[in-house]
DNA sequence: ACATTAAGTGATT
DNA sequence: AATCACTTAATGT
């Protein structure tokens, strides 16, 4: 995929120019760590391909899923912490194979000011993010794990562009913060009610699946 | 056949 | 919703 016809979607013919002198593209593979917590951030990473998982993650390991970056997405809390100079609050790994444009920060002030599609385009993830993030907020606070779950699902089939999920209910309850035992038996719930078939490892989201939600 | 790991379940807080 | 304790099922060696 050539990269300067996916970017030209968005940006200026200028700041094109100016991404090609200056950026870097990187490939990872899957399960990969682009940044990990408490890393001094020094690029902006811009996502061509793929999908990357962006969390946070406590002392002793436990991690919360915040959200998964996109094709043509970028990170909002990069934005954040490079603003400020600071340290990554976050974790940052590859979901699948990417491709990933890296923008070193030093031209983050000088774009901001140049080009009106660059701000444009920070303004729009950072805004994207945040109404994201108060979803979940909102879930969380109101304790509809089971809402987060199917929201969660169907997330997982989207950028895996595939109804079937290759994922241990461990593996699930950890990305939410939870127990295994909690996620086996709302799996089991949506197992009765025909949404889903579950095999060892695997979840099978049914068509009936896609029905349900409330976003 | 046996050990290991994933998933299911009742009872308790 | 979380934890415990235990069972059952699937998978690897």
């Amino acid at each position: 995929m050539n990269v300067n016809e996916f970017l030209g979607n968005i940006f200026e013919i200028n700041l094109i120019k100016d991404i090609e002198a200056h950026g870097k593209l990187m490939e990872c593979s899957v399960g990969e760590s682009l940044i990990k917590n408490g890393q001094t951030i020094r690029h902006i990473p811009i996502i061509i391909e793929g999908a990357v998982k962006v969390s946070r993650v406590d002392e002793e390991g436990q991690e919360l899923l915040l959200y998964y970056v996109n094709p043509m997405e970028s990170c909002a809390m990069t934005f954040n912490c490079c603003m400020s100079r600071q340290q990554s609050e976050i974790s940052v790994i590859a979901e699948t194979d990417v491709k990933v444009l890296l923008i070193p920060i030093a031209f983050m002030d000088e774009w901001m000011i140049k080009y009106h599609t660059w701000r444009s385009f920070v303004m729009r993830t950072i805004k994207f993010r945040f109404d994201e993030m108060l979803h979940t907020i909102d879930q969380v606070a109101f304790q509809k794990l089971d809402e987060r779950l199917i929201f969660y699902l169907k997330e997982k089939s989207k950028t895996t562009h595939s109804t079937l999920i290759n994922l241990s209910h461990q593996q699930i309850a950890d990305e939410l913060a939870t127990s295994r035992v909690v996620i086996s038996r709302l799996l089991k719930k949506l197992e009765n009610e025909q949404k889903i078939l579950l095999y060892r490892n695997q979840i099978k989201l049914l068509k009936t699946f896609d029905v349900l939600t409330k976003r």
